[in-house]
DNA sequence: CCCGTTCTCGTCAAGTTGACGATAATAGCT
DNA sequence: AGCTATTATCGTCAACTTGACGAGAACGGG
């Protein structure tokens, strides 16, 4: 449990690398997770990952690599970032671990997963578990909460939102990406407005979707802009109007 | 190095927990750094940590005595969150070592520490580190730009800037605070009719403070909004601070 | 060919930002 | 006291952004 360093003994503990990989489907962010076949918590739901192997691993890549693992596609594709790491003592009952979790957003796949890893994999709606309806194993739906919340807060001030859609989509679909990640309607014409008009967020690739009904929307891809400058901003997250801006101090 | 867990073995690594504390004193945003008085990088400059011990403490609890010990501050004053886990395999040469670090604001501390290993603690100024000019143990080169960068962006959207100010402080200290960590001078006008006019952020104590020369200004207080809406975005960089040469604690 | 639907462009009032003039209140100096 | 330099605070105004919403464009289906 320890190794030597001159007389010193450097103390060691059990370290996990976690992901909570999340998408839009079937109009609800949803979020993988795998059904447990030991214990503890087995046959409880947790989030994917597992044990830092003992090889020299990057922690990141090794994020990488089980994401991979989990959705059969090319991580290099994907958005994965650090989302927290969880190191309260008692969140594993066997000793103590501390777990390195990850956010990933992944579009709608089209195909279930076929890793091995991965052969429980299921999606699952986030809202029951953040609503405390679906308890998950160890200390993980605090783990969904946080990274739903930094999901959230991520589409405000980023381009991710496209993260969750296929490589070309539509005005429409990334409005409503934003429309189930924030839980709220937005106004159509003035979100086409907001999004055409950020540089660099939208690339036009001049071809037309057709679906059922209405007028073909015009497909666009990713553009290079990370940043949104300025932010789109969630409803109540707004100031409230009819505070004085200069009030006097003698109250 | 490993623990047994019903006919498998669970892997074990080394884990700190190390802290970035910033602070802006002397006219420029500075880190708080120690002198390594052992192997490996032995008299070189480091992030203030340690490893995690076997005891089972919280990681988050770890990061908030070890801030105590080394500013003699009381931990729930302070601004302190976690910054990022960082897992390279090679970035210690004696082993593995994973460490989970975390970010500090801390006003202008009035008397040196007191506790043992804060002795060799020294306040200093981020912007060499920075540009390569000073180098770091281990990472932490890596680990101060992105704590300086966490800390540009936090001033944007919370109300963060006054976590490095007194407890009482002016307009102009908190201008001064985000032109420092910004490094790019902001209108006294705007940004006085911006913070005071954002509700929750300050609480006018109704005393005047006075100084050298001018009118006196407005003291005011920390208010508990924690978020800005909206932002106070930086805009065009115009550099100001210059950089001071290392500075004791005990100044 | 009409109709419902969706996409896209415009308009307008309200609010915010950035630039900057003007006034208020102090210290230091003669 | 009067003057000046300095800092704080208040106002003003044009440019821009936001939210609400009208209106036309371009489809599929009856």
């Amino acid at each position: 449990m320890q190794a030597s360093d001159g007389g010193w003994t450097i103390p060691e503990v059990a370290v996990t690398v976690d992901l909570a990989v999340l998408t839009v489907r079937s109009g609800a962010l949803q979020i993988m997770l795998i059904r447990r076949g030991v214990q503890p918590f087995r046959g409880k739901y947790a989030l994917p990952g597992g044990f830092l192997a003992s090889t020299m691993e990057d922690t990141d890549t090794a994020a990488a690599r089980e994401l991979a693992e989990e959705t059969g596609l090319d991580p290099s594709d994907l958005h994965l970032e650090q989302l927290r790491t969880y190191g309260s003592p008692y969140r594993d009952p066997r000793q103590r671990v501390i777990t390195i979790c990850y956010l990933a957003f992944v579009p709608h796949l089209p195909s279930p997963t076929a890793g091995g890893d991965a052969l429980h994999a299921v999606w699952s709606p986030v809202q029951p578990i953040l609503d405390g309806d679906v308890r998950l194993a160890f200390d993980h739906d605090q783990i969904v909460a946080d990274a739903v919340e930094r999901a959230r807060s991520k589409l405000e001030y980023t381009t991710l939102g496209a993260a969750f859609c296929p490589s070309e989509f539509t005005v429409s679909e990334l409005r409503m990406v934003y429309e189930i990640v924030w839980g709220q309607r937005l106004d159509a014409r003035n979100f086409h407005r907001k999004v055409t008009g950020s540089p660099g967020f939208l690339v036009p690739t001049g071809a037309r979707s057709r679906q059922k009904g209405g007028r073909p929307a015009a497909v666009y891809r990713r553009g290079a802009a990370e940043l949104l400058h300025p932010a789109i901003l969630r409803a109540g997250s707004r100031p409230v109007a009819g505070t004085t801006p200069h009030d006097d101090m003698s109250t």
